[in-house]
DNA sequence: GGATAAGCGAGACGGTACGTCTCGTCTTTTG
DNA sequence: CAAAAGACGAGACGTACCGTCTCGCTTATCC
């Protein structure tokens, strides 16, 4: 999602496309996802609308594109050699991270996605992308013999993550601090047997 | 929520009040949840727009008033005298449930809906109660001696079904019929260690 | 809202019809001939909309009704033996009057008046009647001789009128209080001439 | 009151603008100024409804915007050379023109427009010019010698003109057609005298 | 003084029109 | 001649009143 065609720092589409991407997100923090309007966001960024449509098509992939960009960074992936610690931390972050305006932003803009083509090729490349990256504690695990081989790794982490997501959407719950480690011990006890 | 005030049960108020829940049915199974327009569901439904907005207000009420009522009577809670079985049979009754149009639909309506004081008691309402009726699964379980008594009934749930949840409006995979026994087993185990 | 012991001149039905034009009254010199709603006056008057409705029919109906029953008490036509006088004195009462409240209100609702069978009738009884009571100013001008006989009083007084509600209801300036006298003046110049 | 921005005449802007207005006369002619209504403009004008809302804000503003336009074409102040003469002709012209269906609706919609500022302005505005225009009659008649040089022309005009007025949405009786040279002599011999 | 007719309270509902909000497209103007 | 500026098209939403209807109850009137 960050840009790939940067060919001089400082270009106008580059230019454009930063602002754009920004605005959105201010909006976001300010009125939330549906406070977001294109006509605001063009305001913002100093920017016709007409150049945003000319991108970015939908309102929806607008969002979807600046909030998919900022979610990558704030969820890297821990190895400290440790499955419980690389669990715990990365379900710490998550619930940390969907607590947050652009998190809780992003969950709900997925959720409401459509099923367009277009739309579900950049869901699925996004859990995918996700997926892989967070499986990687397990195979690591596994790799060191801290769980057996046959666990599968991408029920998992569903199995962790799940329940924050659901609650984020949800339930609407406050996330309780200490659900992630409830919910990295539940699993990890289920692995193990 | 619902509307407030209901007076004879065959009255015109209630034949306005299930003539609109009907079609509003109707429409969300062939259009989807967004294909629901409230000038549409008055014309199936033989009433006026204005009936509607003054009972329900909102689309919004409107479609999670007829999702919501139409949703307990799609997921009973079994009690066979086993916690596998009966888990297997929620988690299955869910998934079953999720995939069609109007379960899909109840759960990215709830996914969008407001935070509105009024929403938002629907909500926890609805959630709640959902919890209550569920995790008697496992206090039953307790009670028979199959489970320890320290489980957490409420955690315990939401692994089991978050997963479900999850992939019907997040990753939209279609659900693997074999998943409902490896979330079961998984979470059975985890509590048993 | 002050008759609440009489119950022989209709009792009940009175009872409410007092109410109701008093609660119309109170509210066009609220908010205006168009801040009167039917269901504002039925709570003022403590009466049910029905009610209103079974008597009057339509909002103009109830708004004319309330209105011209206080204009006749307002406008009184003067006898003080010399035409002059009596004009003068006239005009200024009307001026007055269509400056408050009620007048303006009365003004703008026979303005806006529909041209039904019963409102036209409603509508030229008014007019007639008030035209009946003030043209008599001028023939008892002429019976002392003050003017001469050929006089059309019914065009003279409208000369005399008529720029008055002009005033109220199309240019809305503030009526000059010298302008009575001026307008007086110019008519019995033309009516002596 | 009228819209606020117009760019090329012939534009997209100005083709709307045109047919949005022809429309509203066709309606008014059609069906009185009650009859008026945005969707049916909008429909008879190939336009759609929110431009219509766009530009008018108000269905208020609209009529007013078309009628006041076709209004000063109907009313030219004539020149004949003779006081009489002119206002003769002008106050058969104003007569001749508030019974028909344009110029009775132009009279009914000013006595119903609001007291916002902007309406409030756009009133003035239009009475002070129709007064600048028609007193231009007495102002000649004085250099001519006609008249004496201290008559008040814009009391005179509306001696003469507010009759009509009232007459055309007061009284609502049809227009003798002796009245405007009744009018004009009564309010000569006034000023002569 | 009891029947009975008229009117009222209560609570929707039908119906019309208005004005609003956004999205996404298209034309005009301008650099 | 391409991009910015500014409508416009399209469709739904929600609101404000108006006026109607049904039903049960209360009050005035009449025999």
């Amino acid at each position: 999602m960050s840009e790939t065609t940067r060919r001089r720092p400082g270009g106008r589409s580059a230019r454009v496309r930063r602002a754009v991407l920004d605005a959105t997100l201010e909006l976001v923090n300010a009125h939330g996802l549906d406070g977001v309007t294109v006509a605001e966001v063009a305001e913002r960024a100093g920017v016709h609308e007409t150049s945003i449509y000319r991108r970015w098509r939908t309102r929806e992939n607008l969002t979807l594109d600046a909030l998919l960009a900022s979610a990558d960074e704030q969820l890297p992936v821990p190895d400290t050699g440790a499955v419980r610690e690389d669990l715990l931390r990365y379900a710490t972050a998550l619930a940390a991270y969907l607590t947050t305006p652009p998190g809780n932003a992003l969950d709900r803009a997925l959720a409401a996605a459509g099923d367009d083509p277009a739309t579900a090729h950049t869901r699925s490349e996004y859990w995918n992308t996700r997926a892989a990256l967070s499986t990687q504690i397990f195979t690591r695990a596994v790799d060191r013999g801290e769980l057996p081989p046959q666990v599968d790794p991408r029920l998992a982490i569903e199995m962790l993550v799940a329940p924050l997501h659901f609650k984020a959407v949800f339930t609407r719950e406050p996330l309780d601090p200490a659900l992630p480690a409830q919910l990295v011990d539940l699993v990890l006890r289920g692995l193990a047997a």
